[in-house]
DNA sequence: CCAAATAGATTGATATCCAATCCTGCTTCT
DNA sequence: AGAAGCAGGATTGGATATCAATCTATTTGG
């Protein structure tokens, strides 16, 4: 809507969430600036944006890069999210929205059928939309938006430490979560909740993080320029993740309006 | 540290939370970038961060203000900060750290002593580090810097909503709390949390919100530019523009919805 | 007295320029 | 030859000037 340089975070943010750029990545301002077709500044502005919602680091005078957050600090922000989610079983108690809970069932159940077909991608979907449901039970928003950018920077691990989910068994604890709420057992739903989100990290493994140097202009649908870039340094690697991922989904426009 | 616009957003954000530096006052470009001495790119990137942190709206074509929150969004705020503090009681149950618990008991010490002195300021300030150290129990960094965002916007609701607390009977539920915890009663504990934030809620009250336009040499501390010494510096425009407004313009409310 | 037109001020954004810093490659010295 | 150090290029951080669009407020006109 309002600001340019608010629709490019936006586009970089997706770029970053659906991993076509990784952890560790540069952005610099020029290169985005000739993406985008902006002004630097409108780009320092987006990265601005980013950075505050801990999704980009910016180095003095080094630059922006898709952050890249350590394993403990990964291990912090599921920690978070699983407190957050505590918290919200504590106020269902208070003010149960039982019928809402149908919600959640009808998650599941779309959740199964997707397992039934085999498809653990919508499966994985299905799976965080489970906790997003729960959430906004709260009707609370700004709790909504405080969980949403946990959402993201949970996402932003995805790409750094592969996971490797055991679909069944997170299903099956989310309905058992239902069950649990049910009953309004809330303290056992907690405990249950934390189990979940251990089991969710325990998917997670730590890889070598080598992030080669990545054309920022595939991240973004940009055809690339007709000139050669200059792979001198480091360009070995930028080949290779060139091919890696050559095109990606993408429903937003680069340049230009109307 | 690094990055001008760093710290002219911590200094705004200083003057927001001190009160001094209304909900609904205007944030001016070229008024700010007069005051810091920089130009109003720094000043937009310090406001982009300050909206992302909650603290001030920025509206386009009309620039920003201190954020004014509705009532609604209000106790959305506190009530999220309540789900936060449950979910880390639910955490302590899984990891209690008991030993933490004295500096609990130290902090409520000294709320006493200042309860004691009929220092309310002080114990107010107690009372808020109460809650801090809950929180710090974690060790969570994540959750501490989420925990202090959400503190600034209750912060900032503190200069639209007149408060009134009764801080024996917070000091007391802190007390009962930590006394809950020694017991490892996390549910009566998480229970009593919430009847706590819905005291410190019921200590704010409505107010007639018609913000006067301030002046923000004010709030920074700022000698008023009575002298245009800085003439050369900043060019001709900039001594104009100082003198255009020395104070007392008219006292239009500066936004009214209705 | 109310409504339209207009002038002023503010924001959003661009381009250009400059200083500081970082990175890289090259030179030089041992 | 290898390491230290220096210079130059590249990048970031920031300033300034300028322009279009929009909002505000005043003035003008019916």
């Amino acid at each position: 809507m309002s600001g340019r340089s608010e629709q490019i975070a936006a586009t970089i943010c997706e770029a970053i969430l659906g991993h076509r750029l990784k952890p560790g990545a540069k952005l610099g301002e020029r290169d985005l600036a000739d993406i985008f077709q902006v002004s630097r500044i409108v780009i320092r502005q987006a990265l601005i944006r980013l950075a505050e919602d801990g999704l980009v680091t910016v180095e003095r005078n080094r630059g922006a890069f898709v952050a890249k957050p350590s394993l403990a600090e990964a291990i912090e922000v599921f920690e978070t999210l699983t407190m957050v989610e505590q918290g919200v079983i504590a106020q269902l108690g208070n003010r149960p929205r039982m019928s809402l809970l149908t919600e959640l069932r009808a998650n599941i159940e779309r959740q199964k059928a997707a397992l039934g077909q085999g498809n653990e991608q919508l499966a994985g979907e299905f799976g965080l939309e489970f906790h997003d449901l729960l959430v906004s039970l709260t009707r609370n928003r700004v709790l909504i938006e405080l969980h949403a950018q946990l959402k993201r920077r949970a996402r932003l691990l995805e790409s750094l430490y592969r996971c490797d989910f055991d679909h069944c068994q997170l299903c099956d604890e989310h309905e058992h979560l239902v069950a649990l709420f049910d009953r309004r057992q809330w303290a056992k739903a907690q405990q249950l909740l934390d189990d979940h989100y251990r089991l969710v990290a325990r998917g997670y493994r730590i890889e070598d993080d080598v992030v080669a140097p990545q054309p920022l202009h595939l991240a973004f649908n940009q055809p690339v320029p007709e000139k050669p870039a200059d792979l001198s340094a480091r360009g070995k690697k930028a080949a290779i993740a060139a091919r890696y991922r050559p095109n990606g989904k993408s429903s937003h426009r680069i340049k230009g309006e109307a």
